[in-house]
RNA sequence: GGUCUCGUAGCUCAAUUGGAUAGAGCAACUGCCUUCUAAGCAGUAGGUUGCUGGUUCGAUUCCAGCCGGGAUCACCA
């Protein structure tokens, strides 16, 4: 049962008798806290139906259904606002349904399916804090389209071939002394990076040196020998060279091998992997045909171009005029390679910050000119920054946050304050370590995801680690203390079938705030999806833990004579711990049965 | 400079897509553990929504112009 619909067709029913019109979208909303009523009707729209000033309109209406639905058990009415109080056995049904459904919160299968990138990193160096927002966007909004009942394909394009990673080669080659993971105990994916800061510092001190030397900087960044050694070994690659295919293979395992590690700890996977050194040559093939049919031009140096300034944007480089790829070229190739891949896929969603908006908005052009007409289904999922107190994020001055360090942290933090709360009686050291990490990442996750996606966004590290207020950590605490209640109503021999709550009859306010939003949550489900935007789960399940903790705080449980109320009141507990559950699953977080 | 984007309490974020007296958390202050887990609950204080106009019953939201951040406009990815 949808109480919004329901409501909507009372409401519309009473606008047609009241006063002989029909009126499609009626405004619904939540009533603020200091009016009585659950539901309200905004009633300005209506006056133009009506010819009655917002206040007599809002009267009418709920004179109306007062009178003739079996629904409303009270209204009234505050300027043009009319607040709609619902019989409390409207409310016990909509326990009872959700009760009875298993699968409350998974919207039935749509038959559509999609295709959703998100991590994608380059192979040389390791996944930092902006790589964990993109990773927990990505999954949770594959979590949400699943629950919205779509068939969802994740899946990621690796950059593991271009200049970056030949310039760890280099640097490795040249004073990595044969270091590998092994050997000196580095995690491949910090090995390859470190070799890549190395590069760097080279670099720059023999750029120096040679503008020293009275070379122009431009001059001086192309003959500096490291990075002579690093395009070398770029075009030997492309020439496949075998020696240095070789070496690429090597650092680029040491690099799975981590951000597999870094992946399974965070909690997101893919179901199938594109590599950029599979897919680049795709794209060529495909800006020929283009350029055949007249949709692109060369240019006279032989580079290939789009013209894109009738849909105000400039021309854009295909092909170089040695013939080879660019990155939009390759992103032509990836997409139509994946729709052949998922011939079923109504659409693609691509996880990829703010910055790349430009190159979207051309990508998905070209499609369209290319004639693929799921182009205009193609999504950039487009997500801002994260900045550090200290500013932006810059891997050349360190001052990056590293993925795997800041989980360690995470994980410390909650085993420090878990510990300080002395909350560990009789639980096995095995146990209270998952804890920590289901804590630790709980924060994490939950910090990064409560933010409209599309903000840029500060981390402050000292509140993330915050187990109070805003958190999941809070959220968490929830769960657990509610399924607290679970085992001692077992305990007690306490069964609650959903039978048993229509004996009940009258309920207190706090309990009726939690079924408000417990009878909402498919509606969130819906927007999430809709605005691609974890934040709106986040959110919901915030809101939702706050209604429990207070109905929790003032309404005692097992001291309830009627038996019909206690069972109501462990049913309704029951259901609040499952939604948090189910929410916190679609943001990629676990929840604790104790804590 | 062109295009895009953001500006809300001391700080970090919300605001049902144009609706009520703009809400939470943190930080500060005051209460509540003999009762189902106090990682909790109740309360106090904190605002000219960057500024100026406009559109209308009604604007944080839409439009215009300023001010101030950020992104982007590569034969980089």
């Amino acid at each position: 049962m949808n109480l919004d619909l329901l409501l909507q067709s009372e409401i519309q029913k009473a606008v047609t008798a009241v006063f002989n019109q029909t009126v499609e979208n009626l405004q619904l909303q939540a009533t603020n806290a200091e009016f009585e009523g659950t539901h309200t009707l905004v009633c300005f729209p209506l006056t133009k139906l009506s010819r009655k000033g917002p206040e007599e309109t809002a009267r009418m209406v709920g004179e109306y259904l007062l009178a003739n639905s079996g629904v409303i058990s009270k209204y009234n009415v505050v300027k043009g606002f009319l607040n709609l109080s619902l019989h409390d056995s409207i409310w016990v049904e909509a326990l009872h349904a959700i009760a009875s459904d298993p699968n409350y919160g998974q919207i039935p299968y749509n038959g559509q399916e999609i295709m959703i990138e998100y991590s994608s990193p380059n192979t040389n160096k390791p996944l930092h804090l902006g790589h964990l927002r993109n990773n927990f966007l990505g999954y949770s909004v594959s979590e949400i389209y699943k629950a919205n009942g779509y068939n969802v394909h994740k899946v990621q394009i690796i950059n593991d071939r271009g200049i970056h990673i030949c310039k760890s080669m280099a640097a490795w080659k040249l004073f990595g002394n044969g270091e590998t993971p092994q050997s000196s105990g580095t995690k491949g994916d910090h090995l390859v990076g470190k070799y890549y800061v190395i590069f760097d510092k080279t670099y720059k001190a023999q750029t120096s040196e040679l503008i020293a030397q009275g070379l122009t900087e431009d001059e001086a960044g192309k003959q500096a020998p490291i990075m002579v050694l690093a395009s070398e070994m770029l075009r030997k690659w492309e020439q496949k060279d075998t020696e240095t295919v070789e070496l690429w293979k090597m650092m680029n395992s040491w690099v799975y091998e981590g951000f597999d590690a870094t992946y399974k700890r965070m909690g997101v996977d893919f179901e199938k992997l594109y590599f950029e050194s599979d897919t680049y040559l795709l794209g060529k093939e495909l800006v020929m045909q283009g350029l055949e049919k007249g949709i692109f031009f060369k240019k006279e140096d032989g580079s290939v171009w789009v013209d894109l300034t009738s849909d105000g944007l400039d021309q854009k480089v295909l092909l170089r005029a040695d013939g080879t790829s660019v990155y939009m070229t390759q992103d032509i190739g990836t997409a139509i390679l994946r729709f052949t891949d998922f011939p079923k896929i109504s659409g693609q969603v691509y996880t990829v910050g703010n910055e790349q908006e430009y190159h979207f908005k051309v990508l998905f052009l070209i499609l369209n000119k290319l004639g693929y007409e799921w182009a205009k289904r193609c999504f950039h999922l487009s997500y801002g920054m994260v900045d550090l107190p200290t500013g932006k994020m810059k891997s050349r001055e360190g001052t990056v946050v590293d993925a795997d360090d800041l989980m360690q942290e995470m994980h410390d933090e909650a085993e420090k304050q878990t510990r300080e709360l002395g909350k560990l009686e009789g639980v096995s050291e095995t146990d209270a370590q998952a804890l920590f990490e289901m804590i630790g990442l709980g924060a994490l996750k939950f910090f990064l995801l409560k933010v409209d996606p599309k903000k840029r966004m500060l981390f402050d590290p000292n509140e993330s680690i915050q187990l109070q207020g805003f958190t999941g950590p809070f959220i968490q605490y929830t769960h657990a203390r509610i399924k607290a209640i679970v085992r001692k109503a077992e305990s007690l021999g306490i069964h609650v079938n959903p039978q048993d709550l229509r004996a009940v009859t009258t309920l207190e306010p706090a309990e009726r705030d939690a079924l408000y939003l417990i009878s909402s949550f498919e509606n969130k489900i819906r927007e999430a999806a809709k605005d691609y935007s974890p934040a709106i789960i986040a959110n919901y399940a915030f809101e939702l833990a706050k209604a429990y903790n207070q109905f929790y705080q003032s309404i005692p449980i097992f001291s309830e004579e009627n038996t019909s109320k206690l069972k109501f009141r462990v049913a309704l507990s029951y259901t609040v711990a499952r939604i948090i559950k189910r929410s916190m699953k679609l943001l990629g977080i676990e929840v604790p049965e104790r804590m």
